[in-house]
RNA sequence: GGGCAGGUAGCGAAGCGGUCAAACGCAACAGACUGUAAAUCUGUCGACUCAGGUCUUCGGAGGUUCGAAUCCUCCCCUGCCCA
């Protein structure tokens, strides 16, 4: 760590894709103070421990992380207990359970496993805020809600637009922002990162540093990631998201299944593709000739290879081909030893057993849409019975195999 | 504490005594077309079914009625106004 790049070369990774710096002059000072005096700035991130499945969304942030641990700095992972053990009181909201203070910490551990795919392991601290959140007393708490007026927080667009609508907004949503300025003031932190949705937030932080007297950080934020809907922003309950601990096999399908316009924010925010490849990229997509699905295909390589491997990329081009354009079966399905050998079943019984719909009503609306087929042969009638006379392949939709096998 | 308006399927939103398992839109799912893109078209979208029906749902609990999402009572929740 002794030896930084240059403020230059810097401000050059860190630009990268980003949205906004607020305030830029203010990042170069700091910058240029932690060379001369060879100390890393403090780079602070917020993990939500409700949450704990990472996904594509959660890795541009934590990208950006990790170029400014390869710059040097420290990462500084808060892990959001103190809240996460509050939880969100107001009946609408379910969005914020309460965790008991193990299930913080296993979040926690879980989020900082994965976030390991794409973090460094050096120079990286995660702390918990509960640490000094949990030591305030009242009085605290109210000194620190004394630093921020109703319309200042009025400001941010959701709590304005909720106002304006008449929709409820909780008292402790308010607490929110200063519960984080707090961490922003515990650790001293430089400089913290969020997406843009965060940008509200980010400032509080800075306003309340100020006035517990410490120097104020550089926001940075990041454009939000589209989810693979190409509408609302990636997230596991809108099932919109790539999660990094998938598959290769279901990170390369939902990748290809993105609309052709988001090919290009996907490279910049997603993959490791240099600045000079991206230019390329921009050519290729703005060109007629080519074939914007080619170059999504690659884009859907490219993201295997950085949570599995290059060869996984490769493999999982394979698989897809073979299933969805050569209408194989996959190389290996899900094998379920299920009913007894020469007996037989009837379809929708069989299809509701083995999970491969809800329910038999579902079943039978599967049959009828002609979506069920048993090794390859389309099961049109939902009182069909199905000899279990060996092995058999059961598919159902485009994307649900199963392979059962007589005991 | 008082007045008013609301709480309906994943979301939004109709319905306001029977024809309501509940219009419509979005999302989702299946099929056609395709590049698991976009656009489009068709169908489905509570559960069970001997397919004729049956059962569980409209904030919660009771009640009125042959019959309630719809009427009454109490309770819970949300917003607005007044104090």
């Amino acid at each position: 760590m002794s030896n930084f790049p240059t403020l230059n070369e810097q401000m050059d990774v860190i630009r990268r894709g980003v949205s906004e710096i607020i305030p830029e002059d203010e990042l170069a000072k700091k910058i240029e103070k932690s060379i001369k005096t060879k100390k890393p700035l403090h780079i602070k991130l917020g993990c939500d421990p409700s949450r704990p499945d990472l996904h594509l969304g959660h890795s541009v942030v934590l990208r950006k992380l990790r170029q400014f641990q390869d710059l040097g700095h420290t990462a500084i992972l808060i892990v959001g207990d103190f809240t996460g053990m509050i939880g969100d009181p107001s009946g609408r909201s379910k969005t914020r359970p309460s965790l008991s203070l193990e299930e913080t910490r296993k979040n926690g551990q879980s989020y900082f496993e994965q976030a390991g795919k794409i973090l460094s392991n050096n120079n990286i601290t995660m702390v918990y805020n509960s640490d000094w959140l949990g030591k305030m007393n009242f009085s605290e708490v109210i000194s620190l809600a004394g630093k921020y007026t109703v319309s200042q927080m009025l400001e941010r667009e959701d709590f304005h637009q909720r106002f304006n609508n008449e929709e409820p907004i909780s008292l402790h949503e308010f607490l929110y922002p200063l519960a984080q300025a707090m961490d922003s003031v515990s650790i001293e932190s430089d400089v913290e990162l969020g997406g843009t949705d965060q940008k509200f937030n980010l400032l509080v932080g800075r306003t309340i540093q100020r006035e517990y007297g410490k120097e104020p950080q550089v926001i940075l934020t990041m454009p939000i990631l589209p989810g693979t809907d190409g509408v609302e922003k990636m997230s596991k309950s809108l099932d919109n998201y790539i999660g990094i601990n998938e598959s290769p096999k279901e990170m390369y399908g939902k990748t290809l299944s993105i609309p052709d316009k988001l090919i290009y924010d996907y490279f910049l925010l997603a993959t490791n593709i240099s600045a000079k490849e991206l230019q390329s990229i921009q050519a290729d997509l703005a060109n007629s000739s080519i074939n914007p699905r080619d170059i999504k295909r690659r884009l859907a390589r490219e993201i295997v290879a950085l949570y599995h491997s290059p060869e996984a990329g490769i493999a999982a081009e394979e698989e897809f081909d073979r299933i969805f354009i050569k209408k194989d079966i996959p190389e290996d399905i899900e094998e379920l030893q299920y009913g007894a050998a020469g007996s037989s079943v009837n379809i929708l019984q069989l299809l509701s057993e083995t999970k491969l719909c809800s329910s038999k009503t579902e079943a039978r609306r599967m049959v009828e849409q002609g979506a069920v087929s048993i090794n390859n042969a389309k099961i049109d009638d939902f009182k069909s019975e199905i000899i279990l006379d060996g092995e058999k392949i059961i598919k159902v939709g485009k994307r649900k195999f199963l392979k059962i096998l007589p005991c």
